[in-house]
DNA sequence: CGGATTGTTGAGGATACTCAAGTTAGGTGG
DNA sequence: CCACCTAACTTGAGTATCCTCAACAATCCG
């Protein structure tokens, strides 16, 4: 379900932050959007990276599982995120499995264009290298979490960044807008569903969240920040 | 202790692959060069990041330290490395420290040339990107490590990575030639040096490793790669 | 030679996992 | 619209891994 796009749906999309109207125009004249109903796989761990994509709306998984079958995930894609770009990591496949937990819209480009956007602009290149580098700061942080944290506080932080980036303010908190199950929370923290509902229900009845099936709500996302760093005792 | 450096000395330096001489010496031109004793710190985490470097010999360990004050080792950094590209994610400031574990010696040019060096060299763009690629995904598989391993696999793991990156052949095994302490082993697989003492004196009986006071021989890298990949009992 | 750093080893205990059984919620089809 | 089925979740009991605490030994450096 190919089709081309205009110039104003890409006016908030980082990657093409800086560029003229018609440096976008020309870069979106490439592209084709396409829509993908929640549950839907955009592409799997080990298929030759034909594309390589932007998310306009709705929200992505990317998860890896191991030669043993473990499923972790990797990171969650929200609006405006590049994503399969395994051509910028020297990869001829993909290194992870993308999946829409909600309908989502994505641009698409041929992986052969790759080469001439990078050469032809260099403004795209540098907000490739940005948005890279802030996946290689989080996955530091996240680095840190598992080597000093405990697993109370590495779920507290996972809830706060989900809270962060696909957080809708509501009137009694800050609503996880899309589907996220125990398990999700499980593959983020390195951990097992039965802990993290241990945790949460610890949380929700000293009333700083409000769970329930595939759904979270942070009602107090600083008591929630305390927990993440340490300086609570911990609701567990 | 600065000077000018000449192009035959980063003949086999990633950053400068698929460049003109002319072009390497453009950049060159703007470099200077500084040497650091073994235990020296070339920069240190929160400081204004004034450099940005290459290391042409040695080797560098990069360290984060959380609030409370508990250190993790995010790389090692090998001949031939970029680092303290803070510029590249956007930061005014070191996220880490680099110490020089042996003597060691670095290219340095001013964070104020990066933006000049970027736009004017578009290979240099390219070549940092691919760099910070590898680094992300090597954090990711790290990550994935911490998700799905128990620590002696991590260990295992870590191990190796020792060997490929930093190894030097002998009549007996891979000598990891770069002093190497089991607190440094512990920081990078997120346990104690307790463990990994355990875990090193088990290897050591079976003949896989070989250890003593900052060394490290690995014996058998096949047998240490079975029980990495978790198809071995285990030796502890 | 003496102090400091690094490493070893044991005992005990806590965190979080596994195993197990059941409950709730939501979607599906009759 | 209700009954059923499945996926998601809850909760308990037992246990393994690994951490903490502790004391000591070995090695290196000045």
């Amino acid at each position: 379900m190919a089709m081309t796009v205009h110039r104003s749906l890409v006016a908030a999309v980082p990657m093409f932050a800086g560029m003229s109207e018609a440096e976008q125009d020309d870069i979106l004249a490439r592209a084709s959007s396409r829509h993908y109903a929640g549950g839907t796989v955009v592409f799997e761990q080990g298929m030759l990276a034909e594309n390589f994509y932007v998310l306009l709306s709705g929200r992505l998984r990317v998860t890896q599982t191991t030669a043993e079958g473990q499923q972790t995930i990797v990171r969650m894609v929200n609006p405006g995120d590049l994503f399969g770009i395994a051509r910028a990591l020297r990869r001829t496949d993909y290194p992870g499995t993308a999946l829409a937990v909600i309908d989502s819209v994505a641009l698409q480009w041929p992986m052969t264009d790759w080469d001439s956007l990078v050469e032809g602009h260099p403004r795209f290149l540098a907000n490739t290298m940005l948005a890279m580098g802030q996946r290689l700061q989080e996955a530091h942080t996240r680095l840190q979490e598992f080597s000093t944290e405990e697993v109370e506080r590495r779920v507290a932080h996972a809830v706060l960044r989900l809270a962060n980036q696909g957080g809708r303010k509501e009137a009694d908190g800050i609503r996880i807008d899309f589907p996220i199950s125990k398990q999700d929370i499980a593959e983020m923290t390195g951990t097992t569903l039965h802990t993290v509902s241990r945790i949460l229900t610890a949380w929700e009845k000293a009333g700083v969240v409000e769970g329930g099936r595939q759904k979270l709500l942070v009602r107090e996302p600083h008591r929630l920040f305390l927990i993440a760093e340490g300086n609570q005792p911990g609701l567990l």
